[in-house]
RNA sequence: GCGGCUGUAGCUCAGCUGGUUAGAGCGCUGGCUUGUGGCGCCAGAGGUCGAUGGUUCAACUCCUUCCAGCCGUACCA
């Protein structure tokens, strides 16, 4: 049997797992600093409280992971952490107090095609604000999504927070004559075309709204078809300065989307943020379903060098917005919500590149070697480390076959060991230790070529008083850590 | 989903216009070495050449289909 894991499916490794902690314990602490609470969902939900993905017997894991209970129910796993949020909410919606203020963090999945950084399952970290109807709670959350960024030690200027309204868009829509039901199909379309505007610029879009566009390998889109003159409608409106009031012929939704935009303006800039951190911006599109009001995006404005040494800007690590409606679907009352997700994966992929993930591994443990197996000798190595432990340092004792000395220093270097102990039977005798140390031995190989010289020298090696072993290995670690901090 | 490109050892790849027993470097395992990591020397393991069907005296090499991966694109709650 080969071993594998499903497509789009990883193993994560020490140094990932240690990397994700420490993010999510700075992203936790802005929340919190908010005065936002956890919760936590199952992973599964029954398929229906998910949203649209009812599964159909021909294709049952369209989009989301499915699959039939004992009772015949259909439930899959999450797709994104706001349905269930919204499920959780309209179940208890008597106990919880509103306006509700929660965060949550933890894997979803979707069932599609995976890609370089795009996994069929997948971390995210949400804050919602259930409760709250006011465009202030939709201000707070870009503040939020700003702090959290300048907390994971991406400078101002790196990142922005950029914010339009669906009602904005509506209202474009609306004006150029597009409005109504049957033109929903067209625009789709539209929001579609504008949503692209980062990938393939204005003229890129241009095309998308009007017949359509070729790409690069020759397949052609479809694009929205609409007239020249409604095209330049809708590229003056999403390249517009913010704030700015378009010529067309306003309507309901524009003004009341353009209102909102103006209030949450005010509410930043009264709490000292500048537009190199949050900015209007009217082409951001969003999600496309479910957002009814304020949309928000945070994107990475630095661009960064990948494995293969192209240069590419990383683009949007945290989305959300307003969705008035996904809890009524439950309770069938109205009950305001706003939200966003942090991509963490993703955010830690840009992190890596910015060089702001602290990947410095934990310090692998000191390792005692064992020389001597009888049990006197074990057992005296098995108190050094154990003397090791309760000072705080990592330690371990050699557990693979002992018959090689030099196998277990050989088992130390790869592990990154900062410090083998040695200590034989004439040691023991005399009370004494080897502490070799393995950082300083590295170095000193260099100076030396020949391998029997390098041998004889025992390179970086200490002989000190048994009583000793605890302050030497500190000793040694602080010069190492030192070291390594420049 | 659509279009293009690519599948040879754990990894990176070589393998001529089809020719007998498929190679290299690195890595891995063991040994030199039951008191010393790097460097070194010796030995070894590991491949139904992505899978299937076909053409041929003969296929890693050419063709079909399938699968997987990469790039672009579409969809993306």
């Amino acid at each position: 049997m080969k071993a594998r894991q499903p497509r789009g499916f990883v193993d994560r490794a020490a140094g990932d797992i240690r990397a994700t902690d420490q993010m999510m314990t700075k992203i936790r602490a802005v929340y919190e600093l908010y005065g936002f609470d956890p919760v936590e969902t199952p992973m599964f939900e029954y398929t229906d409280a998910l949203g649209k993905f009812l599964p159909d017997t021909d294709r049952p894991n369209e989009g989301v992971f499915s699959l039939q209970d004992d009772d015949e129910q259909w439930m899959s796993l999450r797709y994104d952490l706001t349905a269930p949020l919204a499920r959780h909410f309209a179940q208890n919606i008597n106990e919880l107090q509103t306006p509700y203020r929660t965060y949550r963090a933890g894997y979803v999945f979707r069932n599609e095609k995976p890609g370089p950084g795009r996994f069929r399952q997948f971390m995210q970290f949400d804050a919602d604000t259930v409760g709250a109807p006011n465009p202030s709670a939709d201000a707070e959350m870009c503040m939020m999504m700003a702090d959290t960024m300048e907390a994971l030690g991406i400078a101002r200027g790196d990142y922005v927070v950029r914010v339009n309204n669906r009602k904005v868009l509506d209202g474009v829509m609306e004006a150029i004559g597009i409005g109504g039901d049957d033109n929903a199909e067209r625009r789709l379309g539209v929001l579609r075309a504008i949503d692209k505007l980062d990938k393939f610029g204005l003229d890129g879009v241009r095309l998308l709204l009007g017949e359509g566009r070729m790409d690069d390998s020759g397949d052609f889109t479809k694009g929205a078809g609409l007239n020249d003159d409604q095209i330049e409608f809708v590229l003056s409106e999403i390249s517009a300065e913010a704030g700015s009031q378009s010529s067309l012929p306003s309507n309901a939704s524009l003004q009341q989307g353009y209102a909102e935009l103006e209030q949450i303006k005010a509410l930043i800039e009264g709490a000292g943020y500048g537009a190199d951190q949050i900015k209007i911006d009217p082409s951001v599109v969003r999600g496309l379903e479910y957002y009814t009001g304020p949309v928000y995006e945070c994107e990475l404005t630095f661009p960064v060098t990948n494995e293969k040494g192209e240069t590419v800007t990383f683009g949007s690590v945290a989305g959300g917005g307003r969705y008035d409606g996904l809890i009524k679907r439950f309770t069938g009352q109205d009950i305001p919500a706003t939200g966003f997700s942090i991509g963490v994966s993703r955010l830690m992929t840009a992190l890596k590149n910015l060089g702001k993930l602290e990947t410095t591994d934990a310090i692998a443990p000191v390792v005692v070697c064992v020389m001597d197996r009888d049990n006197e000798a074990l057992s005296g190595y098995q108190n050094m480390v154990q003397e090791l432990r309760n000072n705080g340092i990592r330690a371990e004792m050699y557990q693979g076959n002992p018959k090689q000395f030099g196998k277990q220093l050989q088992y130390a270097d790869r592990r990154g060991s900062p410090i083998a102990i040695i200590q034989g039977s004439d040691e023991r005798a005399s009370g004494e230790v080897q502490v070799k140390d393995l950082v300083e031995g590295m170095r000193l190989s260099q100076q030396i070529s020949d391998n029997e010289e390098w041998r004889a020298s025992r390179p970086a090696q200490q002989t000190i008083k048994r009583d000793d072993l605890v302050s030497t290995v500190r000793t040694i670690l602080a010069a190492q850590a030192e070291e390594r901090n420049g």
